[in-house]
DNA sequence: ATGAAATCAGTAAAGATTACTATTTTGCAA
DNA sequence: TTGCAAAATAGTAATCTTTACTGATTTCAT
C-alpha cells in the first residue's frame, strides 16, 4: 500500500464517496471542504497522476469537460443529454478488447464504452 | 438536400476529406485556406448544428478536446496513447444499444466505443 | 424589390487545463 | 536526531478550448 500525500488522499476520498462522476471542478470545491487553500493545479496534478496509474479512471461524455470516477471496476457508463448525468452500466468490454487485439495486432490496454440518450426521469418530463 | 452555406459547405468538406478526426482549431485552419476571414465561432456553431443534426459525429477520447469524425457510418474508434491519433475499428454497437433499451427502459440514441491503447507503429518504435 | 430570418466576422468573455516558481513536506541515510 | 535530496504543494500566470455577443451581411420567400 502506498502513503498518499494528505491532497492526494483527499482526492481519492471525494472520488470514491461519490458515484456522479464529477470534474475536476467539482472535486476542487468538495475537497475544500476540508482542505480549504488546497489548490485547483494540486486537483489536477493528482488526478493526472492517479489516472496514470489505474487508481482512478477518465470519463469523456462530449460536453468540453473531462469527468472522473474512483470505480476501477468493469463497466461502461449512460450518459442522458437531458439532465446531463452519467451513470453505471454493467457492460464488459474486456471480450472485445480481446478480441480487437487478436484480429488487428494493436495493444489494446482498455475501453470506454459510452451509450447517449435521454434517462427514464428525463423521458417522463418531456413536453 | 439541404442548401448549406459557403461557411457550413467548407467545414462539411474539410471534414470529409480527412480521416484524422480533427479539433475545431485544425479545421479552422483548413477551411482558413479557402474561406481566409472565416471566424472561429463560426466553425464551431456549424460543427454544433451539424452534430446535432446528425450530419458529422463529435469524438471523445479524453485528451481535453473534442474532435469530429464527417464519417456517420457505424463504426468505433481506437486511440492510440503514443502518437494520440484516432482510428476506425469496423464494430457495431446497434445491438448493444439496443439490449441496453430492453433491459433498463432507457432512450438509448447512440454509443461511443473507444479502445485505448497503442497502435503497431508506436509499439515498434518503443525503447 | 423588400423585409424577416438566418448566418456571418470579429471580438470578448468564460471555462478548462497546464505551466511555473518559490516554499513546504517527506523519507531516508548518516 | 539531523541534514539533505526528492517529491509535493499553494498560488498564480498563462494557455488552450469553447461559448457568447453584436452589428453587419446574406438568403430567400413573398
Amino acid at each position: 500500500m502506498k502513503n498518499f500525500s494528505r491532497q492526494r488522499q483527499a482526492v481519492i476520498d471525494v472520488l470514491c464517496s461519490t458515484k456522479t462522476h464529477p470534474s475536476a471542478a467539482w472535486i476542487y470545491e468538495k475537497v475544500r471542504e476540508t482542505i480549504p487553500n488546497i489548490s485547483l493545479g494540486t486537483v489536477y496534478r493528482n488526478l493526472a497522476l492517479l489516472e496514470s496509474e489505474g487508481i482512478i479512471r477518465k470519463v469523456s461524455v462530449g460536453d468540453s469537460s473531462e469527468h472522473f470516477d474512483g470505480d476501477t471496476s468493469m463497466h461502461s457508463h449512460f450518459y442522458c443529454k437531458g439532465c446531463k448525468q452519467i451513470t453505471d452500466i454493467p457492460f464488459d468490454t474486456t471480450d472485445d478488447c480481446k478480441k480487437l487485439e487478436e484480429k488487428t495486432g494493436l495493444s489494446v490496454e482498455s475501453a470506454t464504452y459510452t451509450f447517449v440518450g435521454v434517462c427514464t426521469n428525463c423521458n417522463k418530463n418531456k413536453n
